[in-house]
DNA sequence: GAGTTTGAAACT
DNA sequence: CAGTTTCAAACTC
């Protein structure tokens, strides 16, 4: 019963960050299930295409495929508690956990990228893969380039978007607020839309497959346009065919997508190879607009939320971006891990020696990014899902009376679960169930099989498996474990808007600072920027104290 | 914002 | 398979 969310004991705190579920069969399901709240791949359900073209082979396809998926903003937000609650195989929560509906949709998404392995029911490689390489911003790739946290939309005017060249269609997704013009690619127009799909893939059965794999999990985090990072390992499984645009601007699928060029491509003049200096210049500029606009963000309060994602951008943001931009200064190589060069590289204009074309800022390739993105990492979620294990576990001990020592024996083994879930085997996993079962029964009482089966530890019109004796605290102990756990929730949830806060209004200050002694002084800006990273770290780490701290799992009546 | 360039997709 | 046309995004002015 000290299992809130009725997660089965051995698998009790799923770490988020890794890859276990994949090796999870009994996940499958819920991965499946995960995958149909994402858009994927192939642009209908996988199933509805296999019954209408059962005739026609299908590419190979793996059967247990690990992808990098990248969510919407608002659902990237609430995902973890959704992985924690399906990956477990939980019945439906009696109380939906909701994400922050007043969040503001994020400019940009650069969170971080949770790796989301989804196994679909299909034949598998164990590759991650890119799902479209023409359209790489489209919300089945890694990577959305909008500026707001929204698709990007089409403006198609005579393919009905029922065409590969709509990339919305080509994504595999619905249009949706595009600036299309006699959209067919909608729910209202299904059966056309059916019809594309069935065409294309006749005409070419990979039409819809990824163009872009062999993408090592650790590349592929960062993709289009995390030029920065340097280019990805992975091959354009066609290559390309650019003539013109020597493979270094966005009309080449390559360079779009941010790897090399292979011997697969058929490109004339290329020069989107490693070692090609015009390709690490451009790369600068990127880099450089990347960390530009991350300035413009910092100094726009309204992007933070209070008033929405589409406020105008302060003046101050405005005379930052126009000053960064029209102003002419030094050269500066950016190391990307060089965090205290940050802020003085996005306040700095990169001039670009080799390059033919002048530093532009445009709307395109640009970078918001949300103000928590450097302090929410990976790392708190994992956290934040102890804590409300922790906290169930002591109103499930507080509400029997159970001693405080086999609370801590609990959170020990909790603890012992949530190190080993990456390490161990299924069989070591199974044994460490049986044995938390074995002492977990005074409470629960629940045999393991049925766990295991995601039989629904908590049914107030179904107590059968419960033995009598436990029959009369289970209400009353599951109300004060959801009471404790949403408290909480709640309490992490406002200590993470005050961090945004204090994030922010630091973030404005020197901002302001800069400029202040841009405009009278000239160029000079290390100390801030080192501030800036300073304030980073220290915000994550408030976070991570927080979390830590016993005000954090502190619940009333404890 | 209009016009041009570009290369993938579609077509022949 | 190669050449041509269509298309919409990328780019330029």
């Amino acid at each position: 019963m000290d299992n809130p969310l009725n997660l089965p004991p051995g698998s009790v705190q799923p770490n988020f960050g890794s890859a276990f579920y994949a090796r999870k069969p009994g996940s499958a399901a819920t991965a499946v299930s995960l995958s149909q709240a994402l858009p994927l791949w192939p642009p209908v359900p996988w199933p509805t295409l296999m019954v209408r073209k059962h005739h026609m082979p299908f590419p190979a396809q793996p059967a247990a495929k690990k992808l990098q998926v990248r969510r919407s903003p608002v659902l990237s937000q609430d995902l973890p508690l959704r992985e924690a609650l399906q990956v477990a195989e939980l019945p439906p929560p009696r109380v939906q956990l909701r994400p922050l509906q007043q969040a503001p949709p994020v400019l940009k998404q650069s969170l971080p990228k949770t790796e989301v392995p989804v196994v679909l029911p299909m034949r598998a490689t164990s590759v991650d893969v890119r799902w479209n390489a023409r359209y790489p911003w489209s919300e089945t790739s890694c990577e959305s380039t909008d500026r707001t946290s929204r698709r990007k939309q089409c403006k198609c005017k005579n393919s009905k978007c029922l065409k590969k060249y709509c990339e919305c269609f080509a994504s595999g997704r619905y249009c949706n607020d595009c600036n299309c013009k006699n959209c067919y690619n909608n729910v209202g127009h299904e059966a056309a839309r059916q019809d594309a799909i069935d065409a294309a893939m006749e005409r070419n059965p990979m039409a819809f497959m990824p163009k872009i794999g062999n993408i090592p999990p650790h590349a592929a985090q960062n993709c289009e346009f995390k030029v920065a990072e340097g280019p990805l390992v992975g091959k354009h499984t066609k290559g390309c065919h650019c003539k013109r645009s020597e493979c270094l601007k966005k009309y080449c699928e390559c360079f779009r997508s941010n790897i090399l060029c292979s011997e697969n491509c058929k490109c004339m003049d290329c020069k989107n190879y490693e070692s090609n200096e015009d390709r690490k210049a451009i790369r600068r500029i990127t880099r450089h607009q990347q960390h530009l606009v991350y300035a413009h963000h910092m100094q726009n309060p309204a992007i933070m939320g209070i008033t929405g994602p589409y406020a105008a951008l302060s003046p101050a943001a405005e005379k930052l971006s126009n000053l960064s931009v029209a102003s002419s200064g030094r050269d500066q190589l950016i190391s990307n891990n060089d965090s205290s060069q940050v802020t003085s590289s996005l306040l700095t204009p990169v001039p670009i020696e080799g390059t033919k074309s002048a530093v532009k800022v445009e709307p395109h390739g640009v970078t918001y990014r949300p103000l928590l993105a450097d302090v929410i990492q990976i790392e708190n979620v994992n956290e934040l899902c102890k804590v409300l294990l922790l906290v169930s576990r002591q109103a499930a001990g507080a509400s029997v009376g159970v001693k405080e020592n086999i609370n801590r024996r609990k959170i020990d083994r909790a603890d012992s679960c949530l190190s080993s879930i990456n390490h161990d085997t299924e069989a070591v996993e199974k044994q460490r169930d049986e044995q938390v079962c074995l002492t977990e029964n005074s409470l629960t009482a629940v045999p393991v099989s049925e766990v295991r089966a995601g039989t629904p530890r908590y049914d107030p019109t179904n107590t059968s498996v419960i033995p009598s004796a436990t029959k009369q605290r289970l209400p009353d102990t599951y109300k004060e474990q959801e009471k404790r756990i949403l408290k909480t929730l709640h309490d992490y949830l406002g200590e993470l808007v005050n961090c945004g806060r204090l994030h922010e209004e630091k973030l404005s200050l020197m901002s302001s600072k800069f400029l202040h002694e841009r405009t009278s002084v000239g160029s000079s800006c290390g100390s801030s920027s080192i501030s800036r990273v300073t304030e980073v770290a220290r915000v994550g780490q408030t976070i991570r104290q927080s979390l830590h701290s016993p005000a954090s799992v502190k619940s009333p009546g404890l």
